[in-house]
DNA sequence: ACGAGCATGTAATTAGTTACATGATTCG
DNA sequence: CGAATCATGTAACTAATTACATGCTCGT
């Protein structure tokens, strides 16, 4: 029941409403949690039930209305219990490692299209990370202590992005070593053990 | 409902009772995809219905029947085109990073311990990940073209645990730099193997 | 005789995804 | 006027987790 504690976490930096929290959701807190709006909704009007967050209403004329969260205590409470427990370990869930060992059973070319493809997709990751610590954190041994924990977690996700590249990149050069397109020495499609 | 395509993979290696499954996907595919014995059966009896695969029971004397399951043509066919789509991008679900982000709105003590202990769970996954690869890929150069697959996930398994492991030192040193008597953060993962 | 491990399941609950649905405002 | 974005939801379905349940065998 984690995504109650993400959301816990997000209005705690700031009171949002449904919509706010669905494009956190797409951004900065996304980047570790994802979540649909559906989901989000659903789940607020629980925590709403159970107390642990209340609503206003903002009302701007010509605009639609709002329903503005903030936590209560029982939510600040909470909160601060869950940082006391420890973390589960989390459970793998890479469908992309479990389709590069399926490659033998399947179609090789097209295995190795989706590793590029899976590069491409993290490079443009890192490349976005990258320019948010450029942009937010020019002086990395002067950040903010109030903002340490936001400056990690960015940290952790540029370490992450990082590794997901070179690990494709090592692959790829098992897998498709940079070939001269025009003139292949032999027609042995197949690889030798040395 | 990618439990089945990691099903598939693991019956085309080898066929296998739920039971053997369960335990795989404890050991070398659970580091990637991870799953408890319920999900297993459940799974494996719809893809029965669905015909991917077939079972046999196999009566040895003096054991529990087993129900052995093997790949059908339908099943090879059906991880063959899984094969051929590309793998949607990972949502991610890292209740640590959130935790961490969580840090100011709760108790920081406790998120910095929890920190010490997720970098030990890492660093002792790594160490397993590395041992794997010391006794199964002695020469990682002449990894034979079948098992390359394999060992280059294993690879992913450990770049990504390195990653987490410099992760956490980086967060102990800007969270408790005093606490911390020096301690190499990744130069030499020194391999004390038979 | 008893506990550990083998082997297979059902049931109940909770979480997550996909599809459907509505209405208002702003910009071109 | 039509498309895009703001803003909030319901309903149906699929997957995952937790708890419960059974019976066999092997070693001590």
């Amino acid at each position: 029941m984690s995504l109650e504690h993400a959301i816990l976490v997000s209005l705690a930096e700031r009171s949002a409403s449904g919509y706010d929290l669905t494009r956190r959701f797409d951004r900065s807190l996304g980047f570790f949690w994802k979540a649909t709006h559906q989901q989000i909704y659903r789940t607020l009007a629980r925590m709403d039930g159970d107390g642990l967050v209340a609503s206003t209403v903002s009302s701007v004329p010509g605009r639609p209305d709002r329903k503005v969260y903030d936590l209560t205590d029982a939510g600040r409470q909470e909160l601060a219990a869950w940082t006391r427990t420890p973390t589960p370990p989390e459970r793998p869930r890479s469908a992309f490692a479990v389709k590069v060992r399926g490659m033998p059973h399947g179609d090789r070319d097209a295995v190795i299209e989706d590793i590029r493809r899976q590069r491409a997709h993290h490079a443009e990751q890192l490349a976005h990370y990258e320019a948010s610590a450029a942009r937010d954190y020019p002086d990395p041994s002067a950040v903010a202590a109030d903002e340490l924990p936001v400056y990690l977690v960015l940290r952790g996700g540029i370490r992450t992005e990082r590794t997901y590249v070179d690990w494709c990149d090592e692959m790829l050069d098992h897998l498709a070593p940079p070939a001269r397109p025009t003139v292949p020495p032999t027609a042995s499609p197949d690889q030798e053990k040395s």
